[in-house]
DNA sequence: TGTGAAAAATGGGGCGC
DNA sequence: GCGCCCCATTTTTCACA
């Protein structure tokens, strides 16, 4: 890999196919057996564990989940908090965050406010605890939109 | 389960938790092994694959999935795109955008705008691209938040 | 890279407690 | 609901092309 980058000198488009065939099938069962990939693909077993070994270490299968039922787990109540830092000097407020388990996800953003938060609580009350949190750990205003409903989520990028 | 909805009956509090100590550890290594997941929790690997199945089935554990780094992938750019309806009648925007590929998201939400997307691109003109098929498509105005960073993302609910 | 086979580990199910 | 035994399947590694 260090004398090209191209894709054609290593096998060629095809090897490309085969690898995204693996990620996309992973993406959406990520316990399929290399017996069930190989089939897939029409490879043999061990050329596909060695493909799916690469495709780990070069970083582009990250890891592997286990999807739980935020709803099940007395957590039905999701959110998008975006806020916007009151002290414009000392803007941390991910590390500020960071602490706070209710908070899934966080995105640095260019917009009307900072940054953008998924939150997942167990209820309105558990919200506006939350929203307080945020605002006085992080020194920050929130504008917060509640999930209604949520038509797809999780979608694999390929 | 059909007798009692009391976690008490089958085996008590510590039960939950052996069951909060099984996702939270397949919701970080999805390929954890049984053997391993028993070392864990101090049970035998038959008493962990009962576990696990009965979380499956009871729709606890929704799936497994293989997690891709969308940069590599070749869609570096993140944004989120908050969509109002121009039409108040006919208002079935989930519907008409699912067959874009570039959303991996949608939510419907309280708030000012009605539903809150989550779009991966290659480009800020394949963002652009998109943005004016969404808002073709479904008949809505559209607000965008362009990730710059992210600090985290997928931390699980427990 | 890919193939095929062999060794090590795991998955999956039944039985007694 | 748990622990133990058994066996099919799978994972993992190897030499060879």
């Amino acid at each position: 890999m260090s004398s090209s980058n191209s894709p054609a000198e290593a096998g060629g488009a095809a090897a490309i196919d085969v690898d995204r065939a693996l990620m996309a099938t992973l993406a959406r069962d990520g316990r399929a057996s290399f017996t069930e990939l190989a089939e897939r693909v029409g490879l043999s077993v061990s050329a596909v564990h060695q493909r799916v070994r690469r495709l780990e270490q070069r970083g582009l299968i990250t890891g592997y989940r286990a999807t739980l039922d935020a709803t099940q787990l007395g957590l039905p109540l999701t959110a998008f908090v975006s806020i916007t830092p009151t002290d414009s000097q000392t803007d941390d407020a991910p590390a500020l965050l960071a602490h706070l388990s209710a908070i899934e996800e966080c995105h640095a953003v260019a917009g009307v406010e900072s940054y953008i938060l998924k939150v997942r609580v167990a209820s309105p009350d558990a919200l506006e605890a939350l929203l307080k949190e945020i605002r006085s750990a992080a020194n920050v205003t929130t504008r917060t939109a509640v999930v209604l409903s949520t038509s797809y989520e999780d979608r694999p990028p390929i």
